[in-house]
DNA sequence: TCAGCAAAGTCCATAAAATGGATTCAGCAG
DNA sequence: CTGCTGAATCCATTTTATGGACTTTGCTGA
């Protein structure tokens, strides 16, 4: 863990790299950031990893203010992150609760990736969740891996871009100063 | 890739949980959030994991307001994600650039998994950037593995909370309406 | 020598979001 | 009918983002 990836080919690699290789607009990270990538819906969607589905739950849980958790909840329903139904206890109306979708509850692999993260870099001594397999009880984490399921070293690992997906000739810059 | 991650000991599934088990405070992933989590951030991450370390550059390849830019660089300096050091071309003088950290480098897995998140749920046929070993060329990818380095399915997988980082008896609510 | 330029910012006015408190709405229990 | 609760929405205030112009520094080429 401690190389940056490299691009397959580069040779020189002293130059600096002046803009990113695939634009934002096709670039799925970014699209994912689009859709997930603010504080409160990431928070949102950490509080539904651990099983929280209800809105009372989820402004409990987070302190979040009513109205922009509504308005979070209702655009991770649009992207198909969480799903929006009703549900009824004894004795009680039938009220909505949000459940993540399978897309939602994939999203635990980078999540766990950024916890192990968080605990290499700010956590203290303990961890206060970690993973485990059931069978064996060994630690899990999260680690590139090749075709047969080996974790594979960074050093052995390049990038590779979609020559179809270079950035195009970038749409004119404005000049700095205009009037 | 379908089931949710489940908490070790827990039996019965269907009743909702109500509380995320690790406080806000204690939680790495949350703590990640809060240095990184806003578009901009993750935006710039994810430029300087291409290999961008300039102002201008960051801000041509991003189209962000050179205030946010400003600010955001700064926060990252600050909690050890980005290096701020001078930098000289030849016949320039002096500038500054804006490198990552080991602490940044790393994070280059969390996004690798986001990536291939958003390939599943949001790309269509093409992938623009992948990974793959220098050694065999074979395919690399971001997956849970044990202690062997042996990728393991996620049925297979608990969350194991330490009881010490459990949410403590939470600071009294305080009523919907107050006055 | 000095005008021009480029990188790395700052400043400022406007626009957009977040915040938090009160209010609304629906339907079950008593 | 009244109270209660989960799930919202409304609204005034504060915070943050946005985008354009402006500033600074020290090189280069004329």
């Amino acid at each position: 863990m401690n190389l940056q990836l490299r691009y397959a080919g580069v040779m020189k690699d002293d130059a600096p790299i002046r803009r990113s290789p695939v634009s934002l607009a096709e670039c799925n990270l970014s699209r994912s950031f689009e859709l997930i990538g603010d504080r409160w819906t990431l928070l949102i969607l950490r509080s539904a990893q651990h099983g929280l589905r209800r809105f009372d739950d989820f402004q409990a849980d987070l302190d979040i203010p009513r109205t922009v958790l509504s308005a979070r909840l209702a655009s991770l329903v649009e992207t198909g992150i969480m799903d929006k139904r009703a549900y009824r206890e004894v004795g009680q109306r039938a009220r909505v609760e949000y459940p993540l979708t399978k897309m939602g509850r994939a999203l635990a692999l980078p999540f766990m990736a950024m916890t192990q993260w968080g605990d290499k870099y700010l956590g203290g001594k303990k961890l206060p969740l970690t993973l485990r397999s059931r069978t064996t009880g060994g630690k899990i984490s999260v680690a590139y891996v090749d075709e047969k399921g080996r974790a594979v070293d960074m050093t052995d690992i390049e990038i590779v871009i979609d020559p179809a997906a270079r950035r195009r000739a970038a749409k004119k810059r404005k000049p700095r100063t205009s009037a």
